[in-house]
DNA sequence: GTGGTCTAGACCACT
DNA sequence: GTGGTCTAGACCACT
């Protein structure tokens, strides 16, 4: 689901670029699947059409999506290796931290009270 | 206790900053527990007695530790509140990566292996 | 110098972008050299203002300039090493092309003539 | 004359059709030429035969050669119109790749040492 | 109907 | 003053 926070100080297009970036990295999204129109999903977030549209291009630069002019916007055939290596460098940077999370005095037990509270919230 | 890796890319000033660092942060050092003479580490690690000073310089200067000139170096008496307020930041950050890691595709399951890896190596 | 066509049927924020960045790698503009405002570079152009944004965007995350909001644009400090990537993936391309073309029936004096038209009209 | 690099990466099939192309188009074969058979040819490199077929076969649905069962393959009667479109194919091709070349900061000198090394080693 | 481009103009934070 | 974001609305080519 495709939602946006008007009270977020973080950009709209960076919210909807992040927002179905996770959804088509987390597998919710299938390869060549439709996305909504421009105009569809303008209407129903009740926000500028110019501003899905600086998102989609966004993604479509990333490879996440593409688009065919007339036909709609796309996930890519390819989501699936982009998820794969999104994956592992995220499990990369996330040892990294509990390494650094370790030697400044974090305790194993606090990180596991972290990570239920993260993966939790489903 | 303090060692270096002399095959390390990190310089060897930087890896007994992080050491020292951790080792108080951790809890492993007391509030003015006095710290080896700049003479007897350097003989101890067979490294240059320059590279002890600019070490306990720099953790002097992030109040880490405090010096007495012709006494010796010693913990800081704060340390407590310097550990607390490093967990506090440890903390979010890994809570940021852990956030960034489970959007970016990482299972519950692979981080937690993750966790196990990290803090089981004791 | 900066210009656009209107006439050509590429649309004005590539024809931005492919100036600025052939001026930048030709060694027409200095690292850190400050790019013309957005607005005054739409009002020198007779064009809209988030034209000159969008292409100011690009040419950033393509890391030919850099922006300090509230300050202007500017051109990277990297662009020597950018242009010489570009020197040498344009050598490559031509290198094929040119091997082609010569499989392919053109002469060597046709390539010239060609070369002479391309490089002369300075 | 027509050869096969079995170290190359590139198919075989596909070397025997751009080797026999270029000579095509290049004016080495004239119309109506008599190409040697297929058995022939496989004897000479030591390639299965059906490699060969395959290459011819390629070769007659792009018009370059005509087939007479019973009788072997020939040149095509038009192959000095193909050779024309070919021609002016690969000089708008190189026009382009000129052009981007000189954008990209390669230097008249510089493109023309490139062309002194692909025409000059014959 | 759909994506892509562009204009006109507003507001914001930051220098 | 400057870049960055966003709205409102138009026009185009293409399906």
């Amino acid at each position: 689901m495709i939602t946006v926070d008007m009270r977020d100080r973080k950009p709209i297009y960076e919210q909807l670029i992040d927002n179905i970036r996770t959804l088509a990295v987390g597998g919710h999204l299938s390869p060549d699947e439709h996305l909504p129109s421009v105009r569809q999903l303008a209407a129903e977030l009740a926000i500028n059409p110019n501003t899905i549209q600086k998102a989609y291009a966004e993604l479509e630069r990333q490879g996440v999506i593409y688009s065919l002019p007339g036909r709609g916007n796309f996930i890519s055939p390819d989501i699936g290796a982009i998820a794969a290596a999104e994956r592992r460098k995220q499990t990369e940077l996330l040892r990294a931290s509990m390494q650094a999370a370790k030697n400044g005095g974090v305790t194993e037990k606090d990180a596991l009270t972290l990570l239920r509270e993260i993966y939790g919230d489903e």
